[in-house]
RNA sequence: GGCCCGUUCGUCUAUCGGCUAGGACGCCAGGUUUUCAUCCUGGUAAGAGGGGUUCGAUUCCCCUACGGGCUACCA
């Protein structure tokens, strides 16, 4: 019987999530889905001094409006806890003694300015400083000096960090799930800190310590971390663990230009780079959300899914459930995708017309009621007349307001083109006709005028358009008759009036 | 600079050696809608370049170019 899967979502609570951690968080998602797995939120907080308030939370509400809850989580205990770093720091430091203990790590006490010195040195012989087996006898460590004077400096309080001993002469054979086989030399690998001065481990020595305690099968996170993997493998290797199984995710980019998106696109082209509004405390600055434009969640997932995925089938509207049973990290691509906004916005239109009615329906309900729009006319069937026509649903408004409020304004290129001398005359006939209607169905109702019409002998577009324009104000909408029929007999009338009287 | 990953229409992508290179977004044209939009139909447009391997390469290998990532006591 094969293992549990077990994935995680490690975000860092530095500022809100953006829609590439979105994405991270999704793959994660349906990969545990799809296997009848666990996925798992684990607050990567080891750096104090990037912690932003209220980040963490910003990323539960982003996971819960985009329908993919975590099963295990802070404030979810499920036996692997607690599941923020901070919370865990008691943890890390055997597995950091272990190391030395076992000659994979050494105490460092060179301090920041040495290093900044050396590596500015370096960099103006056109060299590469990398603290590693060419110079880590020659710096201030564990290896270079003596037993007596690292405890001395220990004892005294010296800061010291502890660092990877990376090993010499090794090609290490590493294999992406999404990639496939890779070589690395280590000879050109670094010395990395594993614990920090201040006591915290780096995201390296505790990312691999909690994916091992809390027994994580599948390591799904965004390809900057590739050319870390061959540090994570050699830590699993020397702590004598079993590693789990890497997929690199192929980053999210610019829609035009070069790099990676980044929250300036978004600004600068009008459009979200992060699922839910966005308030920086510091600068007050508001980042625009996926949600707070009237994007649907389906939508988006649906969007974020095929950046970089796709199922191998010419379909490419998918519910969530449809991409948990359909999703496979072997098709995952490996090029980096470039945003695309306006196929978002297409993703979003076709989810808005597939949602069920009733709920569209509710959704309008509440639009109408912030509006203070109080009607008796049939919203289910006005929501139906209009939706195919909209992407929002915040556009329904827009599409069906005069239903609701009677025209008082003419569109001025409308009058121009289909109000002319003899129209005031006609539409005055015309609501003699209406009168007349006892049965005002929109079927009764166009043939009724359409016969009248044909009987008067003169073209459509001279009574059709003045309508349109008396009951919607442009030359714009749904079926004439539907509305006519909506709005009924007296409204109907009483707007045609109002037309002649001000044109 | 060093290391790693990548490279098919403008964009997202399909293709597991046989290709007249398929789909979607966008754009353009036509049709339906006695309005507008939706919708339908059609069109536009791609294998970075050069070497191999092979009867045959978009597909496999190498080089170059280009793109991206990493190169912190950040994650």
């Amino acid at each position: 019987m094969t293992k549990n899967i077990r994935v995680r979502f490690a975000p860092s609570p530095t500022g809100p999530l953006h829609i590439g951690g979105v994405r991270t968080a999704l793959f994660n998602y349906l990969f545990a889905k799809k296997h009848s797995g666990t996925f798992i939120l684990r607050i990567e907080d080891t750096d104090q001094n990037r912690y932003v308030e209220g980040a963490e939370q910003y990323i539960q509400d982003a996971l819960d409006w985009c329908n993919i809850p975590f099963d295990e989580g802070p404030g979810k205990e499920a036996g692997y806890g607690p599941y923020r770093q901070s919370q865990r720091k008691h943890l890390y430091q055997q597995y950091a003694d272990q190391l030395i203990k076992e000659g994979n790590a050494y105490y460092a006490f060179d301090t920041t300015d040495e290093l900044d010195k050396q590596r500015k040195d370096h960099e103006a012989e056109g060299k590469t400083f990398i603290y590693n087996w060419h110079n880590r006898e020659k710096l201030t460590n564990s290896l270079s000096l003596t037993e007596n004077e690292v405890n001395q400096r220990i004892a005294s309080g010296d800061p010291y960090v502890i660092r990877f001993k990376s090993p010499k002469n090794e090609t290490l054979d590493l294999t992406d799930e999404i990639r496939g086989a890779m070589k690395i030399d280590t000879n050109i690998l670094d010395d990395k800190i594993l614990f920090k001065g201040d006591g915290m481990p780096t995201y390296h020595l505790a990312n691999i310590v909690d994916d091992h305690l809390m027994e994580i099968t599948h390591v799904i996170r965004g390809e900057e971390w590739l050319p870390s993997l061959a540090l994570h493998v050699l830590l699993y290797r020397s702590l004598g663990w079993q590693t789990p199984k890497f997929a690199h995710l192929p980053l999210i980019l610019k829609p035009a230009g070069k790099g990676k998106l980044s929250k300036r696109d978004g600004d600068k082209m009008g459009f979200p780079v992060f699922p839910l509004q966005w308030k920086d405390q510091k600068s007050q600055e508001i980042s625009s959300g996926y949600k707070e434009d009237g994007y649907l969640p389906e939508a988006v997932i649906n969007m974020l899914a095929f950046l970089g995925w796709n199922p191998g089938t010419e379909q490419e509207l998918f519910s969530l459930q449809e991409l948990i049973k359909e999703f496979d990290l072997k098709r995952v691509h490996k090029a980096g995708a470039k945003f695309d906004p306006e196929k978002t916005k297409w993703f979003q239109q076709q989810h808005l017309q597939r949602l069920d009615h009733s709920t569209l329906v509710k959704k309008f309900d509440l639009l109408l009621s912030q509006k203070n729009i109080i009607t008796e006319l049939d919203v289910a069937i006005i929501v139906k007349m209009v939706k195919e026509r909209a992407i929002f649903v915040n556009d329904l408004w827009d599409l069906s307001q005069f239903f609701f409020i009677p025209p008082t304004e003419y569109d001025p290129k409308a009058i121009k083109k289909a109000w002319k001398e003899d129209t005031p005359n006609l539409m005055h006939e015309l609501t003699r006709v209406l009168i007349d209607i006892t049965d005002f169905s929109s079927d009764i109702v166009s043939q009724t005028v359409k016969g009248w019409i044909t009987g008067k002998e003169i073209g459509f577009g001279k009574i059709m358009m003045p309508l349109r324009i008396a009951l919607v104000g442009s030359l714009q909408g749904p079926d004439l008759f539907e509305i006519a029929s909506v709005i009924g007999k007296e409204d109907t009338i009483q707007r045609i009036e109002n037309a002649i009287e001000i044109n």
